[in-house]
DNA sequence: CATAGCGTTCGACTATAGCGAACATGCTGG
DNA sequence: CCAGCATGTTCGCTATAGTCGAACGCTATG
């Protein structure tokens, strides 16, 4: 499938490109192909409007199609249209910016945001991977996962260190899981970036199995330290709303009361 | 590029095989090909993230790097980030889901949408193209064209009749963007869907050529003739602002008045 | 327990995608 | 104004890589 392959990369370079797309050349080099091979496969790209070709001196876009189809995606999945009011409040009850990421693999996957009112804003692409050991929606997550589990995935992702904060001791990180789960809420306080705070909390299914995450992020500054209990059972209460929405949507399950603190999931 | 095309095809397939996603053997009998040919297709896609694999019994569904992507391209497009604090503004401002779009071959092509607090969400996604003749968006753009194109652009398209309103004939719709031009914003009243009204307004780039257009849409009830004005000039100033913040950015033009009604372009 | 339907693996054939060289085009600098 | 270069575009040959079909294993169902 060796074609393919170099199709769907060439559109990740374009991705990266930005912003002044990708030339022909560029993209032949890229992938250490001959030039007019490079140009097949830019042509069909652009036929299907995965890429848009802009001119003159040809250069390449990702394509509107990209933008339909991520738009899609979302609906594919029902938790981003059903948190997305549910961000907003949040957003406006804390003046955060709020997220909501799904869980693939023990990592979150950053489904939909709300930008929070402040000047700062956060580069934080849709769709995207984080850490599962450095965010709060991460380890939101990774506490409802048991230990044997957790161990898995810091093996699997190695716990690389993004500032001086990150946790980067597997037993240190089950501590804070603890700590997390008795106050039912995650805090990342700048280990994720430097100057950067979110609180987050996991959200759901029928059988109690992690979903996802909730998260607000801002500046350190935004967040002192008196504001973050409050923030933080803000969280969680919205994520338990979340799970009893997506309950009351896809299965008609009573909804049944979550009690304040019945996250302790199994993790399988 | 078989084998490339038939992927992207893929893609589209499981984009609307929503929401059961895509066996195996629907996606071989959809490109007319073996199942193994299809399941090569599929793992590669699925390596890449552009499709999502959920067991039991695989079915396929978009993919987050779709949904990754999606993003970055209203990243690559400096209107979608600039005008995202305008749609909140207007939607604010009239109650109405707020929309930008780009233009592409005389289509409007939605990039961002702020939707409104009213009972009633509308079908949108983003990133798709709408038919120019019976768009408010669509005819906004239209307007900014000379005669010319506009025929030209109609005859590639096509002027088919969405509902009982639609605009069908090329003379019809000339006189209608010669209104368009005269107050400023363009309407579709119940032209492009029974019961969803729409006004529209282009903006500009530093040559004054057409570069998309904003528009806010609402069910027919919502907008008695009386608040037709007042929206059409709210969202013509919107769309002016958008013109001058636009150019403050990428080119250092001076701001410019733009003049109340001076988008009279010729098209080209 | 049998069977039907699906996903998955394998090897052979041939169409197809890749290469490289030649041709076109659009800019830059002399 | 022309020459030269860099970039995009086309074409034909060749071998590779993608396609097919058939065989296998699994699960789900009557």
């Amino acid at each position: 499938m060796q074609s393919v392959n170099r199709a769907l990369l060439l559109v990740n370079k374009a991705a990266g490109a930005a912003p002044d797309g990708l030339s022909l050349n560029q993209a032949a080099e890229a992938l250490g192909v001959a030039k007019s091979t490079a140009f097949n496969l830019l042509k069909t790209l652009v036929a299907h409007g995965f890429l848009r070709e802009e001119r003159p001196g040809p250069r390449y876009f990702l394509g509107m199609s990209l933008m339909r189809l991520g738009d899609l995606v979302g609906q594919q999945l029902p938790v981003a249209e059903i948190s997305r009011p549910l961000l907003r409040e949040l957003t406006v009850a804390t003046g955060l910016t709020a997220r909501v990421a799904v869980v693939d693999d023990g990592c979150p996957v950053f489904l939909e945001r709300v930008d929070g009112p402040g000047m700062v804003r956060f580069h934080t692409p849709l769709g995207c991977r984080e850490a599962p050991h450095a965010s709060a929606a991460g380890k939101a997550i990774l506490a409802t996962y048991d230990e044997r589990r957790v161990r898995e995935i810091c093996q699997a992702e190695g716990l690389v260190a993004h500032t001086r904060s990150t946790i980067t001791d597997v037993e240190a990180l089950l501590a804070d899981l603890e700590r997390t789960r008795e106050q039912g809420f995650a805090i990342d306080d700048e280990e994720e970036a430097e100057g950067v705070f979110c609180v987050g909390a996991a959200f759901l299914d029928h059988q109690n199995r992690c979903l996802g995450a909730l998260s607000v992020t801002g500046i350190r500054a935004e967040v002192p330290a008196w504001r973050v209990l409050h923030i933080g059972q803000l969280v969680r209460e919205y994520a338990d709303r979340l799970t009893r929405e997506m309950r009351g949507q896809s299965a008609e399950l009573p909804p049944q009361s979550l009690g304040a603190h019945s996250r302790r999931g199994d993790g399988r």
